[in-house]
RNA sequence: GCGCCCGUAGCUCAGCUGGAUAGAGCAUCCGCCUUCUAAGCGGAUGGUCGCAGGUUCGAGUCCUGCCGGGCGCGCCA
């Protein structure tokens, strides 16, 4: 419908052009805007006034010299100026309803385009150490990751999900000894206790298995406890595939499947690591100082210069993190989206100087970031605190335990990834219009039951069937419907392109709130059948709709609630 | 101190690449079930868009400076 108003006036603007009115060789691009206020019809252009200044006449006057030359359409019904000289378009109720058909015809292949052209991309999201279980900041990221890879993948990108397992690094050395200290029995107020060792419960259930034998069985790896609380190397094997098993059940309880675990450690096995320091040292950007060999990330933007080969030795994280997303560039991805807490911001510049040092045809600003703000979980209007070193936090599975995976995917995806978020159990949890998750599944479950109400008196209306005569469809609410259904492709583009998944959140509360409001004011289930046909034909829309949004969230559509 | 993010109604938040009179939900107040699920709907109240400048036909949106909050500033990740 948009595309209709657009090519209209792109036809009046180059008839401008050809009589000498607008410059030729001015490429005049018309945006064609949803209206807030139906006052100002549906769809609203400000071109003229862009084009005011090229054209040398006031706004309105330019205006009215492009409806006149604005080809004939049945779709339109009026043309407007107004204000300062925006281009309001009225279009005729029949066409405000093709959408209806369109949706039905294409089921759950509507909303979805091939604007990405099978183009591989890769989303790296989640990548939690094997430190701990997942805690409601990995459940952002997932829920955002999972999302936005939903998004793209109904746009016409071929993604692979990929989860980064750095189970190499002082990190896990500490895990390591965490574990051990819990098997000797020491407890964190001990004096002997590691320094910076995780506190947190689960240590104790990790070295009680260990000790005891246990055999665990990760998605990628089965190790037995060895038992020994000396054999360091043991208990690490031992602790990392633990933690790995319970994150695969976080993430199992949460929906998200990952195509591809990489492991650092392999980055090391294969050599990749040891690759990338040389030809670091090759191009010349490495020297040595205190012992350590450093980068000069200076040279590509960063505020000093970083350690990547510690005194010791060993190398600091970013190292590895270099040579993995060299291995992602080699792999074919030009795009690559890196879902992250924003408290690991600053690894984005240094990753990509250390990119652009190797030289390798790498585009600037390549990788792309999707930088999430913290999580605030309250219960009863009280701060949750959320301590992973003290050890008690509120881990994901808690809040899917808890709330359920519906709520607790659809609030965590809900807001603007830039500012934080306040995760409110109560309202998570109850089931009334407060909550959106079950407003929007209610909606759902509404339509269905409708259609249940419907077959008790033996009328079956296939789901994607397009009957009645739409026509007959004139109220307010309905066209309201209509329109905002109309909206939902553009929606999907918008939201895969900016990373933006929270746009889904708040139109499926709109659609459905809409829907609320039509299903109380008129019955659908009318004594005229040729109305009830197309009142039908327009719920099986909004039912589609809901469908296919809430399946980009990874939200079920309950037939009954 | 430096860097990044945020500041919109009492609360939680939208505001789509600057566009018309700034929008929802909750809360508060007033209404609606002999009608397809009231887990719902209608109406009302509620704002100097943190503050001050600047850019232009037009700024919640862009620029600068302050104020307030979060995060980061490791040879941790």
């Amino acid at each position: 419908m948009k595309e209709i108003v657009t090519e209209l006036l792109q036809s009046a603007l180059a008839t401008l052009q050809s009589e000498g009115t607008l410059p030729a060789d001015m490429a005049f691009a018309p945006q064609v805007g949803n209206t807030k206020d139906k006052a100002h019809g549906d769809y609203a252009c400000n071109i003229a006034l862009v084009a005011a200044k090229a054209a040398g006449c006031p706004p309105r006057q330019l205006a009215e010299m492009l409806i006149d030359r604005l080809p004939a359409s049945s779709a339109v019904d009026k043309v407007d100026i107004a204000g300062p000289g925006f281009i309001n378009f009225f279009m005729s109720t029949s066409s405000a309803f093709e959408i209806v058909a369109t949706i039905l015809d294409q089921g759950h292949g509507f909303g979805r385009n091939e604007s990405g052209k099978g183009e591989s991309v890769q989303v790296e999201f989640v990548s939690a150490n094997p430190t701990g279980p997942l805690h409601v900041g990995h459940g952002r990221g997932a829920a955002i990751g999972d999302c936005l890879c939903r998004l793209l993948d109904a746009n016409g990108y071929k993604v692979t999900r990929e989860f980064y397992y750095n189970d190499a690094g002082a990190q896990i050395n500490n895990l390591t000894l965490s574990v051990q200290a819990r098997a000797k029995n020491l407890t964190p107020d001990h004096e002997s206790w590691p320094e910076d060792g995780y506190r947190g419960d689960y240590i104790i259930d990790v070295a009680n298995a260990y000790l005891a034998g246990e055999t665990v069985t990760a998605d990628d790896r089965e190790v037995t406890g060895k038992g020994d609380p000396e054999d360091q190397d043991a208990i690490r094997d031992f602790a990392v595939a633990y933690l790995r098993r319970e994150q695969d059940l976080d993430l199992k309880a949460f929906g998200v499947e990952f195509d591809v675990y990489f492991l650092e450690s392999s980055l090391y096995a294969d050599g990749k690591v040891e690759a990338t320091v040389e030809r670091l040292k090759e191009n010349g950007f490495t020297y040595e100082k205190d012992g350590a060999m450093w980068l000069m990330t200076t040279e590509f933007g960063d505020d000093k210069d970083r350690v990547m080969r510690k005194k010791d030795g060993g190398y600091t994280y970013f190292l590895p993190d270099v040579a993995y997303h060299l291995d992602k560039w080699q792999r074919g991805f030009t795009t690559v989206i890196n879902e992250q807490g924003a408290d690991h911001h600053s690894t984005v510049t240094r990753v990509r100087a250390g990119l652009q040092a190797l030289e390798s045809g790498i585009p600037k600003g390549w990788p792309d970031y999707v930088l999430h703000q913290m999580v605030m979980v309250t219960r009863s209007g009280q701060e949750v605190k959320i301590s992973k070193r003290a050890g008690s936090y509120v881990t994901l599975r808690d809040l899917i335990d808890e709330v359920g995976r519906d709520a607790t995917r659809f609030f965590l995806a809900a807001r603007r990834v830039d500012s934080q978020l306040t995760f409110d159990i109560d309202l998570a949890r109850s089931q009334t219009n407060e909550n959106p998750v079950y407003y929007i599944q209610y909606a759902h479950a509404r339509i269905c039951s409708v259609l249940r109400k419907l077959a008790d008196e033996g009328i079956a209306r296939n789901r994607s069937e397009c009957q009645g005569d739409l026509s007959l469809l004139t109220l307010d609410e309905e066209k309201d419907l209509a329109n905002q259904l109309a909206r939902y492709p553009e929606l999907i583009a918008n939201a895969a392109s900016q990373r933006e998944p929270h746009h889904l959140t708040h139109y499926l509360r709109e659609l459905a709130g809409q829907f609320h409001t039509y299903y109380n004011a008129h019955k659908v289930l009318v004594e005229d059948q040729a109305i009830r046909d197309a009142r039908i034909s327009l719920y099986l829309a909004v039912r589609q709709v809901i469908v296919n949004g809430l399946d980009l969230l990874g939200v079920s559509a309950p037939e009954e609630m």
